[in-house]
DNA sequence: CTGTTAGCGCTTTCAG
DNA sequence: CTGAAAGCGCTAACAG
């Protein structure tokens, strides 16, 4: 059995109290009663009892981070940015991934309410409506990382999807001077594949360039699929603008089948900039956000509400997005 | 406030210890109490507190996974294959990354005594002799990933390193013929990479063939400057075998630069199969190990031996390593 | 500056 | 089958 806060006061002949206050810090204790209980703790080797130490406070340092099924890099780089953050803070971050989709919700509704955790970032790029209800009865902070603007409501971090879409796609047409272009789009429930669609389209009518749209679902099969049927219609398209740098990848693979070559017939772009997308060759253009970024921002919202240190009723970040010019365009 | 056990006793007019006995699922309570219970703990959303729970039961459903600082893809897997199997037997994963590596001892006594978890997956492929002392004394099992067969008192899980290298170094004499090659080791202190480097050395010494190797540090860099080493000296080798595919980036890299084509002027594998190498031109040649499954078997043993399923003092199990054949040699 | 004491919400004997 | 009551290790008033 480990070492109890009692078994130190008793030999350091103090009270219980005495000894917990000098675990908190207290600075109402005498530096010599101080020394000699720190002394006899290490001597103990005694360390605290979390479990204890937080059900009586009624707060714990845990934070949970859910994550959706889909497994892709960006989750590395969220759980690093979040428990950088968080550890450093001193509160431990509690991963739960790879759960089905259906049961989100009454994982929510458990984890928002059994007091495991002092708070919550919940990664969710299918937003469900019904959602919004649990997470208003949660009787502890969560932060949504989701682009849903009509999410106003919530501790928000959006990604630059529509400003990036929106810039990528001027790029091409002003600079590139691309008069026909296509985007394939990622699913339709994901709210940044929606968003990312609506900045190509907005670019393209600003423009008054001709444009076509085909739906994918961000998997390397649909770009390759959905690049087939707009190069083998009318009117095929002179760039393509892949959703995802996945469905680029995609895209690739049926140029090269198809005997085509990476820019002069066809050009291609991507979002996302995955680790792969600088070794693919030609190498991909794409946009870049700072995803590491975005789970700091995550944390750090996260724990300003727990403070108490945000005023207002909801707070949105939005991560910058950029544009990385390769060889694909 | 979230409701109590107290409330629901209340309202439906029996003792806590009743209703308390009804969320333990224990059988000896009339049915049409147990029915009732559970309506009213429904009717007004109780959800135990955890925390309250663990405590009076002096055992968790928190489980600690301390990743190194470094950060790759595999943490992605390693978390999903850990989290898979700990959240469906009711456990939930603390994660732990981006910590100095100086600091590791120190986390792991406060993680191992405080209470918090009751068990550990550590990934420690620098394992230090020192940390060695304090999972002795730890409160709790501990379960390793690291591949040294040294560390014989743990349970282990461990990468079929030695193997793997041996496999594709033979592979590279046997069938490809090759007479002169060259390895590229990760960092000394890495147990994954000194045993990688042996299954080489040992392949070529059964095969009596010319070899050389040289020092990297698993990074593109070392990749990069290693391979120039090799090539500009004399002797140059016909095939590089990298100690990852990082590494095998940066030969590529240079072998580009230095206008040579892979494989005909060199030949380049790597160890790791990271997603990128299956796209890269040519794609490489590499060693593959299910890292997925080492999270899951991880989980499966330390489960195991939290619930004293297990009678061996300790067990080790080897992930299988396959080679994936490809363009680059 | 330090000790006493009452819980935190739940589990678990021990009676009945 | 159910209730009463002790207690898990620690914190936080409240006294002194």
């Amino acid at each position: 059995m480990a070492t109890t806060i009692k078994e130190v006061a008793l030999k350091a002949k103090v009270s219980i109290a005495t000894v917990s206050r000098v675990l908190n810090n207290d600075p109402r204790v005498a530096k010599e009663t101080y020394k000699r209980i720190l002394h006899i703790a290490n001597q103990l080797n005694y360390k605290p009892n979390i479990l204890a130490r937080n059900f009586a406070k009624k707060k714990t340092n845990l934070i949970g981070l859910i994550l959706p099924e889909i497994i892709d890099e960006f989750f590395t780089e969220i759980i690093k940015g979040v428990d950088e953050v968080l550890y450093q803070k001193g509160y431990y971050t509690i991963v739960a991934s790879s759960h089905k989709y259906e049961s989100l919700h009454d994982e929510l509704m458990t984890f928002t309410n059994n007091g495991l955790i002092s708070g919550l970032i919940l990664l969710a790029p299918e937003f469900q409506p019904r959602l919004a209800g649990v997470l208003i009865k949660s009787s502890i902070p969560v932060v949504l990382i989701n682009s849903d603007p009509v999410l106003k409501k919530f501790d928000r971090i959006s990604l630059d999807n529509y400003e990036g879409a929106f810039k990528m796609t001027e790029h091409l047409i002003t600079k590139k001077k691309y008069k026909k272009l296509a985007h394939i789009t990622g699913p339709k429930a994901n709210n940044d594949s929606e968003l990312r669609r609506k900045g190509f389209v907005d670019a393209c009518r600003k423009h008054r360039v001709k444009y076509s749209v085909v739906s994918g679902n961000f998997s390397k099969e649909s770009g390759y699929a959905n690049c087939k049927k707009l190069l083998t219609g009318k009117n095929a398209p002179k760039v393509i603008f892949a959703g995802n740098d996945m469905m680029a990848i995609g895209c690739y693979d049926y140029i090269r089948k198809a005997g085509l070559k990476i820019p002069e017939d066809i050009g291609v772009v991507g979002f996302d900039d995955i680790f792969v997308s600088q070794y693919l060759s030609p190498s991909l253009t794409t946009v870049r956000i700072n995803i590491e970024d975005i789970g700091k921002q995550a944390a750090d919202t996260l724990i300003q509400r727990i403070n108490q240190e945000i005023d207002a009723s909801s707070v949105t970040y939005k991560a910058a997005s950029e544009l990385i010019i390769r060889e694909s365009c």
